[in-house]
DNA sequence: TTTGTTTATGCAAGCGCTTGCATAATATGA
DNA sequence: TCATATTATGCAAGCGCTTGCATAAACAAA
């Protein structure tokens, strides 16, 4: 009977053991295990070094049913983004792990495949989760308002157009466009390719607005610049750029929405026979993907630098500070700042544009 | 009053409302939900068209408290693995979610710094996950004892030389890399070069295993080949190489663990004005990672395919009908094809090799 | 009609924890 | 010493579901 301890340290263990064993009742236990005020401190020693000695760890589902919490959040993205070669979310959910585990809450993966609201739905009904994280807002996202209804705590990565509030971590989009783009206006470059994403997702268009608001800050006319829409891969940046290069009034610079665009770019350069910085400049926003340095490349690239493995560190703190409090709609803008290397240069004749437009 | 439904499509809806709305108790109806049998057809419809247009969906908590599962599993890893930039492990985690999403299970991370023991006991004790994956184990692996011993039902990603039995998906690296060398001794080679990883991993041992075997079989002395222990990556890859062929009797061929190795393998041959295929000869396993194709080297590189994203899959749907139905200890060890391509040639001079070595 | 079966449904306990309220024990002030 | 404030602890309800057992209703057989 005194001896049934030592083999299995996997014995039932739960809360009402533990009380029986310390001649408490579960109530006084639970209490000096949370901290409560109003228990001793000596009971509450005493209680914590038992639990710890037999490795009490409170069921997490009856836990989760008595306060209405589970302290867990979901990461809701389409299963795809996980099997993308070139992706950058795995390093946003490097970031959120990484939290998640220092603040003591797990993680759910919801990975699916065709509707998302219906997802969102089963784990908001479900109670499986305290809270969301949702990627990749539209610029007109029906999500929000729908998580909002369903009163389902979220978070979002990037920002929407919509009116309702909610949190959010992001980084400005305009501003680092027109940041990359003004840098090449002011080396003088005016045929100019922008490669951006699809104008449905709020940072691409975000980022259309910066690319433009560029030229008009100094009042130049974009006329000869070119706006892409397209995937955010290598392919996609060599494809484009070989397409831009061979043609008539080819372009004298690039700006890149993805360090795998600007890769591709780079390749295309290269085969065109032609030297990065030198004939052709090209500027980049670079998420800090693990592996990939903007630093490294040859010749090193000119980029706004946002480590996206940070912007998941935030969603995964903020959402946990929004189910803990409840409180308002924090958000988050990340700073980008500007980093200057060799591939973006004076524009070839620069003189010839200086000025005049066309 | 009758008009308060369509507003927020958000109300409680739990159990007791539902059954309340129908006329029937909690019981029915969810014996209903769940297809027990006893329940008239015609009842079992009517409480489904119910759930379904009100969108009821149990709540998580409360049915893992009451069934005693959760119907989600955990995957148990160092956090790095999420932040190395060469890692099979994405993938792998793709394979995962896929399943459990289709098995309508959940996937909990468990990223860890520290002690993985104290994740699992934790894991176990918190009930939170029904069962879990391990990854990577040792020859002699100490979390197999412990989840056994724990209870907690697992599948390993991998085998170790423990005597207890447990599940585990896995390929046969022994036979995998004496595949590989054997190919390469018959085409003549004797300096070879074996890139593995460290021998405390299971499946670097058996790689090890292999590798020795395939002389031993052709009754060959391996006196003159090397097996370096180094990480899985392009740069140790590089490295190694560089290396090896800078010394006297560079190798001719070498054998590597991954697809990673083999890359930088490639580019130190280049680097040396070499040619692989004609001067040196490279075989691989190819862990069929996203975005990585080994028939897209230049040249195209031989190798052992096991996409690990299948891994992936089978691990899960292991782990989850084991935490069904509680059977045996099943374990499932994919094929892994040899692909000729042409990065493995004949050994230059061959003839001065074949029959004796050294 | 009465009894025995079968079928349809409900009662209530219990899963393991938290927590409002009550009580018992002790300390404080008169 | 007695009333009163102050601890220290316990009782029991409840979180939302499942499920063994009981009961009521419907049907079949006698």
């Amino acid at each position: 009977m005194t001896k049934n301890s030592q083999r299995l340290p996997s014995m039932p263990a739960g809360l009402k053991a533990l009380a029986e064993q310390l001649g408490l009742s579960q109530s006084t236990v639970s209490r000096a295990l949370r901290e409560h005020p109003g228990i001793p401190d000596k009971t509450r020693r005493r209680v914590m070094a038992a639990a710890e000695k037999v490795g009490y760890q409170p069921n997490a589902r009856a836990r989760g049913l008595a306060i209405g919490r589970t302290e867990a959040i979901g990461l809701v993205f389409p299963i795809e983004r996980l099997q993308l070669e070139e992706t950058n979310f795995v390093d946003v959910l490097a970031g959120i792990s990484d939290v998640v585990t220092r603040r003591n809450h797990s993680l759910l993966m919801s990975p699916f495949t065709g509707d998302e609201g219906t997802v969102l739905r089963k784990l908001a009904s479900s109670k499986a989760v305290d809270g969301v994280i949702i990627t990749r807002p539209l610029v007109q996202d029906p999500r929000i308002a729908l998580l909002t209804d369903l009163g389902l705590p979220f978070v979002v990565h990037g920002r929407s157009e919509v009116a309702i509030p909610y949190s959010f971590v992001d980084i400005d989009n305009e501003a680092i466009f027109e940041r990359l783009t003004g840098l090449l206006l002011d080396y003088g470059h005016r045929r100019i390719v922008a490669l951006n994403s699809f104008l449905q997702f709020r940072y691409a268009a975000a980022r259309a607005e910066g690319f433009y608001k560029a030229w008009a800050a100094r009042g130049l006319d974009p006329a000869p610049a070119q706006m892409l829409e397209t995937p955010m891969t290598e392919r996609a940046g060599y494809d484009c750029a070989t397409r831009a290069l061979a043609g008539p009034d080819a372009p004298t610079a690039f700006v890149c929405g993805s360090i795998f665009l600007a890769r591709g770019v780079y390749r295309a350069v290269a085969e065109r026979g032609l030297k990065v910085g030198r004939d052709v400049s090209v500027a980049c926003h670079d998420d800090g993907l693990r592996g990939i340095r903007a630093s490294e490349f040859n010749p090193p690239l000119t980029a706004t630098y946002s480590p996206v493995r940070e912007h998941g560190e935030h969603l995964a703190a903020l959402l946990i500070d929004l189910t803990e409090a409840k409180a308002g709609a924090p958000h988050r803008i990340l700073p980008a700042d500007l980093i200057l290397r060799e591939s973006v240069g004076l524009a070839p004749s620069a003189a010839a544009h200086t000025g005049l437009n066309e």
